[in-house]
DNA sequence: TCATTTAGTTGACTTTGTCAACTAAATATC
DNA sequence: GATATTTAGTTGACAAAGTCAACTAAATGA
């Protein structure tokens, strides 16, 4: 591994931080802020769920979560029952409002990635989406030693 | 582009969402905060320039940055001249002091990155690189598209 | 049985970021 | 050359995002 090596991945870094940034202030023109989103989208696909296990996937403060998942009790996004074999804990899942929610929110994020698409030609499309899936691939491994880090 | 595309952009995303999440909490032992370390490095990037240059590149409101500054010079890792040509702006520079702390900040995060890469094969990283280059310069265009939507 | 752990809630707090009002200097307009 | 507008930077007030520890009640382990 080269000076330059690291020097590339940093770029990259901040490249595409500032591509994710451009990417989140879409949740500006939503009812979500975007802690919100990401509780709501794991929500989703977890469900049913209890809240401890959308602490791994959403990254976030048992305590933070709670507070989301309250106001989203209060709206009626979520509804949640008593767990049948742990008294502590619920089973956590999306009403019919908040899988409208959720579905508002998912497609306006594609259309995002549309319109950020939309220039592109068929080959750079492809270029793209090859190279995220590399590094995916290839990161995947190494986020392992960064976690212990 | 097909609904795939957008899929696995998305997932890209997401993943790598959660990869600069993990590499910004090395800021935690580090005496800056990220927004902090942002403007340390683009400070160092830009010396000379005035508060208004800094904002485009670190992406912060000129109030937030102004505070952030503030506590830089307060600290001695800042140092200012009021500006030849412009009453009203200043001439901003890292201070000896400033300069070690970005070298710092820089080694430790370029020491992330390495332990990032450490278990990877020089292929596999001849891949990431590439990669990355491929998305940035795709992506350059398309980031245009982005801000205007 | 009693100690420990775990699920979830809450209060208090810090950090991060936004917004608008403001001062003073620069630039444009008449 | 006076006056209106814009621009650089500061500040106060606030909102959003996130952290930390204490707490209740149920579950699990010794």
């Amino acid at each position: 591994m080269t000076d330059r090596d690291i020097r590339k991945v940093r770029e990259f870094n901040r490249f595409y931080t500032s591509v994710i940034g451009l990417l989140d202030k879409h949740y500006l023109n939503s009812p979500f802020t975007l802690p919100e989103g990401r509780v709501l989208y794991e929500l989703h696909h977890h469900q049913p769920c209890s809240a401890t296990e959308l602490i791994e996937p959403t990254h976030m403060d048992k305590g933070y979560l709670s507070r989301i998942l309250k106001a989203f009790l209060k709206k009626g996004y979520v509804i949640r029952k008593p767990h049948h074999e742990d008294g502590r804990a619920f089973q956590l899942m999306l009403s019919t409002k908040g899988e409208k929610e959720f579905d508002k929110l998912n497609t306006s994020s594609s259309d995002l990635i549309k319109v950020m698409l939309q220039n592109l030609s068929k080959d750079e499309i492809h270029v793209l989406t090859t190279s995220m899936e590399q590094i995916t691939e290839v990161i995947g491994q190494a986020k392992v030693e960064l976690s212990a880090a």
